[in-house]
DNA sequence: TAGAAACATAGATGAACGTCTATGTGAGGT
DNA sequence: ACCTCACATAGACGTTCATCTATGTTTCTA
């Protein structure tokens, strides 16, 4: 789950989110990146380094040029995740909570 | 897309996924949230209200408790955001960009 | 081999964030 | 009417974060 969370994480910033619009066409060099957002170099490579920690970008050297891609699988898997999430399932928190309440049988007020 | 960015820094955080989580089986109040995650009732009242701004979760008052459900129409609007926003589409930044690369016919190197 | 180009790293700075204690508000019960 | 309970708001505090300038590192080229 901390897994998830840095990859959400990532994607709650309007630099990074237009970065992966940049790259939803395909690979594209590190400068065209900061040319397009109007970002400082150093500034572009710090949201790189974040987006590839959380492995949602793959990066690839060649030369004196990094080139980046989106790494789809990782997408797929935080939809995956939110989806498991926000849906009933048998190994959730409130599983405990619920079995913990008294229905009915309670003299005293509850809100469940 | 700043709607979407206020979600996604809503996910951002690992109490208020843990809560979504616990929503996640139907409605819980306030009061069961708090006993769950071992959190102090205002912090708790804190993330409910980033929860409800951005929509991912609505709150209902009965009497002195609020009831909350996660707003799965939301969840889905986010999910349909990641989706579009990675992938190849007309509408995306990188285009003025590829747009304009002058394609070998160039003497100068260039990365793309 | 010296210089330039592309990127990474270090450190600083101001803003945003999560959590807490203290206090306010509104509804129910005695 | 008063008290209690559930929740909201205010303010404080330490941490995290996005961005910048300055500098280091690596690779290509003249």
């Amino acid at each position: 789950m901390d897994e998830k969370i840095e990859m959400i994480k990532a994607l709650g910033d309007k630099s990074r989110l237009l970065i992966l619009d940049m790259l939803s066409c395909g690979e594209l060099c590190a400068c065209k990146i900061m040319d397009g957002l109007n970002l400082t170099q150093p500034t572009v490579s710090h949201h790189m380094k974040i987006l590839q920690q959380c492995e949602l970008v793959k990066g690839r050297k060649e030369g004196k040029w990094m080139f980046y891609t989106i790494n789809k699988k990782k997408i797929d898997e935080l939809q995956q995740f939110l989806t498991t999430l926000t849906s009933p399932k048998d190994n959730c928190i409130c599983q405990g909570i619920n079995k913990d309440q008294k229905w009915g049988d309670d003299e005293n007020e509850q809100c469940g």
